[in-house]
DNA sequence: TATAATTGTGTATAGGTTACACAGTGGTAT
DNA sequence: ATACCACTGTGTAACCTATACACAATTATA
């Protein structure tokens, strides 16, 4: 006897369909960064168990699309941004984490500038959270949540995606902002600098921040030239 | 009109089960450690499509249990193993990577110390495969194993994993080995013996080894003290 | 024109990583 | 027993990276 994947899927079908009982699900963890803060975009749960809470974008993947596919439908269904960054993090496949049937489903997450989704939120279901705040989510959205964070965490730490959440020109001091807002921690202002600048991944665009009411700082974008691909977009497999 | 995840589950399924024409698997990259190679166990194919080439170990994830213990069900079916190192890796869901039907399938990585498995081998069809030598393997499973194998890279830099693929007591020189194995670079001598004994990793058994036609080496454990947990068994999501 | 707030800049110290050579030990062959 | 072989076991100096830290310059504002 061998095991259910070494008979066809035609075979398991016709049999009883034991093993298309399982439903599977994206779930997008969709980042923005506003006011010095992280945030992430959730809608109320419509579902009876979990009524007036929070839950994250997702929807159950159609037997013709990709997963991938599938995390980009829900994001441009949301934010009515393409052309995002998107990374895949983990599934999640607890026989019970759905209440209403065996849901799998698989997480990630997203950055996008937050200034490009204002129109959209006119749809007052959606509303964007500070990470930070979020003690707990519907389902299992919120250790998805975690996860999703930690993934960023260790990301940012070697790859140039956090410009992203950034509008296109941007000072040092909301890049920095922007880190200790991810990594939870603060940092020498003038080391932080100095490793920007040794790791080339800023242009100069010799313009000035405005309406700032202080000196203002040099205005900087994601050195292009050196990513040719621009901002990377949904990874391989790490 | 809402997406598909907030109808219930039953009516999804007594609507017309479009959602459920979606298989999901778990592929299970086996990693072992033998004359100085890193190994991975693989089987023949059994599918036409795919005929005489090797492929990893898996199946169809059953709707009563957790994706995790699929995976854990593979490992022990195939090597007798329990108490395994299992980490999940990566979700494979092209909607064309299997050709007789729609399958999703999540790879996980584990790692086993393969002598412990030697006497199940009198099944024909499993083979231990270097690594380095692999260069196809069935349905899309060669760049699962690539993925695993990259994340088993980065996962050993900072976790003490490796011993897994080791027997209890081993010499330095055979875990130098294990780790230029998998990292797939030479290292140098003296300094990796200085990083083992700083990190504490390591207790000294006051043996040496036997039957080395050279002066034998002290061998050590894995320092269970340290790590209360023993060895590390399915962390969660990274 | 003074004040407040922030930008922009360099250096010294500590810590970690890398490169590198020789004496010691057990096994083996003569 | 002796010589040889192959490996183990060990320390130090050079280099590189990360961290800590203070003051002058600039713009907005009162």
């Amino acid at each position: 006897m061998g095991t259910a994947l070494q008979r066809t899927i035609q075979q398991l079908r016709s049999e009883d369909s034991e093993f298309f009982q399982i439903a599977i699900s994206v779930d997008c963890v969709i980042f923005g960064f506003d006011k010095n803060e992280l945030k992430v975009l959730l809608i109320k749960s419509d579902l009876e168990e979990f009524k007036d809470q929070w839950s994250l974008l997702g929807d159950l993947v159609r037997p013709d699309e990709n997963l991938d596919s599938a995390s980009y439908r829900v994001l441009k269904h949301r934010t009515g941004l393409d052309d995002v960054y998107l990374e895949q993090v983990y599934t999640f496949g607890e026989v019970t984490r759905h209440p209403a049937g065996r849901v799998i489903s698989t997480a990630y997450y997203s950055l996008i500038n937050i200034k490009d989704h204002q129109p959209v939120l006119s749809d007052n279901e959606l509303h964007w959270h500070p990470v930070n705040e979020i003690t707990t989510l519907a389902f299992d959205h919120k250790i998805i949540l975690d996860t999703c964070l930690q993934r960023l965490q260790s990301k940012i730490e070697e790859h140039p995606i956090v410009f992203n959440l950034l509008p296109e020109k941007f000072s040092l001091r909301e890049l920095q902002n922007l880190y200790e807002a991810i990594l939870g921690v603060k940092m020498d202002r003038r080391n932080f600098r100095k490793k920007f600048f040794l790791m080339n991944w800023l242009e100069d665009m010799n313009e000035l921040e405005q309406d700032v009411p202080h000196r203002p700082g040099k205005l900087y974008r994601f050195n292009t030239s050196r990513f040719p691909n621009g901002k990377m977009k949904t990874p391989m497999p790490v």
